[in-house]
DNA sequence: CGCAAAAATGTAATCGATTACATTTTTGAG
DNA sequence: CTCAAAAATGTAATCGATTACATTTTTGCG
């Protein structure tokens, strides 16, 4: 475990900003698989043939093709996949950047990207942005050196450094964070509909003070539900209270249950709550009980997304649901297409979301 | 979105038991990125010398390296990692094997998994083994295939059938389901001892009717859990009844929910639970709570692997804590050691466990 | 300055597949 | 049976890097 690593291998080179360790000497690794050669030698053919009957083109007798899956079964060849890609310039990768596959919102949409793009010969590298913190040089990079055929993005700060740097002739699809202006295809819904649909929801039960729990708005997704916040009060003739908005740079339960604490610190604290990530909510619903408040009897919660876990929480979360599963898959589609004719201009696609109501709220 | 599939490509070839789709008669995409060639005439110097600065070998003079640099920077020149890979004869790929991505538990030793294999330039090659009903062929040929470099199973089902097969001459690595006679290098804990742990936690709490929901008995650890659960009963002067034990081959809060439903409805029905999964254990929660029983009140829920999410429920779970982080972490750091000296034998790793007290039991 | 050793650079083989094009074999109409 | 067209197969170029080995340049000691 003590690969000497190289100082220089800028540029050009290998994942993020580590210098690409050193194959160290050894003579290359000496062939360990069998060639296509060697099968052909042994079905006594050619190398074109073997190749033909592999890739199960036309024009083959079919007395040649038994003898070369003969001599393939008998002496356990397998495609060398790294010579095949080189010849036919494509990895067969789908690169998908995912803030963090702990979340489960993004979990079920990796699942949906991954049957897709297995159902048309792809395989997923998934890259957890998150989990990197010197990310310097853009991932959109595995792309240019041809790791990957394509990239779906599912996070945010990554979206928008990408929609700011000029990647838009790059093969990629944004999902769930998109700016419609900018001609790269994407997937999501409709944020600022949805984000107004959960606050009427609780205006309708009643609620005039009513607590925003948001992700930073320097995220499209985020000022798009901002808005549909502040426009649903406003519309009820409420004046919104800034004391009332949170804005945090996590998703995760802890953040959430730490926010819903301080927001009902205040004076005139909130009798709802509305959290733009079920994970974030079910941390806020644990969050007041914490500090002695019972949910829906002292405050109500709303949550975004619709995770399996929503519905198992005590008390079961109204949400608003988000077609995960769909999203993954037509990002996937979306990307497929794309790949397929690059130069056909791929739409943007808004899926629809649905009030989900439960016990919270 | 219209690619014809090939009928033969049989063995050898791509993805599960699909068909590689066809490059469709299209001439081979244009290469559209410089190759190493152009940069070299750009510089005015051979392409070995180009080489020899981008993977920071030494002897080149600084002039020389600066000439070349400046070349890559201008022309804005990306490695083309197909070929290298092909030269190198390593994809730097790891393939990780999961049963589901969506499962909290997974998704922690995932990232422990990527965050070692990108420090050591590898990337991840996520295959979801669950989302795939057709897996006849065995994922492993994705490494003969040179697909990746080695891999990292996850997913008990499919690490049994790898230990039933003679797949252990393959670079790959068990995570949390192994068996230590089979010559494969492994990372799990203890379950045994664990289980044991979890249900002399109860019993000193005053419990005598124990349930155990366990999943399916054709895997180790459940066995080995399921011996720890028998054996600590016994160790207290109780005769395990059967009809405390149920065996469920999912692992999601509805499985959880309703098993719990179940159990609740025999005559002598536990008093507490325990679930070798926190998944199971929170639906086992919310199950409770459906058929009216209150915890820890009525009965006491223990559960298994102390996802982040676990002292967030309402009430906060008793858990046995797995290392998720550093299981995954030290697979990879496994198999990377594998990968380097292929002839070694690496050893199997138990991590440490932990019971985590808190409100459920 | 001369010259051997060391350092830098270049040339060309190589990895293992795919496939254009050339060649051979088969087919079947007359 | 003949022979042109169609089908099957083979030959060799190619993808773009890495690197062994050959060659040129630089270094520095006498």
């Amino acid at each position: 475990m003590s690969k000497s690593v190289s100082k220089a291998a800028r540029a050009a080179s290998s994942p993020s900003s580590k210098a690409r360790p050193q194959p160290e000497a050894q003579p290359l690794r000496p062939a360990e698989g069998l060639s296509i050669a060697q099968v052909a030698e042994q079905a006594g053919v050619s190398v074109a043939t073997v190749s033909r009957v592999l890739n199960g083109h036309e024009n083959v007798r079919p007395a040649t093709r038994d003898k070369v899956l003969a001599a393939v079964d008998a002496s356990g060849y397998r495609v060398n996949e790294l010579a095949r890609n080189l010849r036919t310039a494509e990895s067969r990768l789908l690169l998908t950047m995912v803030p963090d596959v702990g979340n489960p919102f993004y979990a079920e949409i990796v699942r949906g990207i991954d049957s897709v793009a297995r159902q048309h010969g792809y395989f997923m590298l998934l890259c957890d942005t998150g989990a990197d913190p010197g990310r310097e040089r853009s991932y959109f990079d595995l792309l240019r050196r041809r790791r990957a055929d394509g990239a779906i993005c599912l996070d945010p700060a990554t979206i928008q450094q990408a929609l700011g740097e000029a990647s838009s002739a790059l093969p990629w699809v944004a999902c769930c964070e998109f700016d419609p202006e900018m001609g790269v295809p994407y997937v999501g819904i409709d944020n600022y509909r949805a984000a107004g649909d959960a606050v009427r929801h609780l205006l309708a039960r009643g609620h005039r003070r009513i607590g925003l729990i948001n992700s930073d708005v320097d995220y499209l997704y985020a000022r798009q539900r901002q808005q549909g916040y502040l426009d649903a009060l406003t519309e009820a003739g409420i004046t919104p209270d800034e004391r009332w908005r949170m804005n945090l740079n996590s998703l995760d339960y802890e953040a959430g249950a730490s926010a819903a604490a301080v927001l009902m610190q205040q004076p005139h604290a909130p009798s709802a709550i509305f959290a733009v990530s079920d994970t974030l909510a079910i941390g806020v619903i644990h969050g007041l009980r914490s500090v002695g408040k019972r949910v829906p009897d002292d405050v109500a919660v709303v949550g975004f997304d619709d995770i399996s876990l929503a519905a198992q929480v005590d008390p079961p979360l109204t949400t608003i649901a988000q077609p995960m599963r769909e999203l993954g898959e037509t990002a996937a589609r979306l990307l497929l297409q794309r790949l397929a004719n690059p130069l056909a201009n791929v739409p943007g696609v808004l899926l629809p979301h649905r009030l989900v109501i439960r016990r919270s709220a």
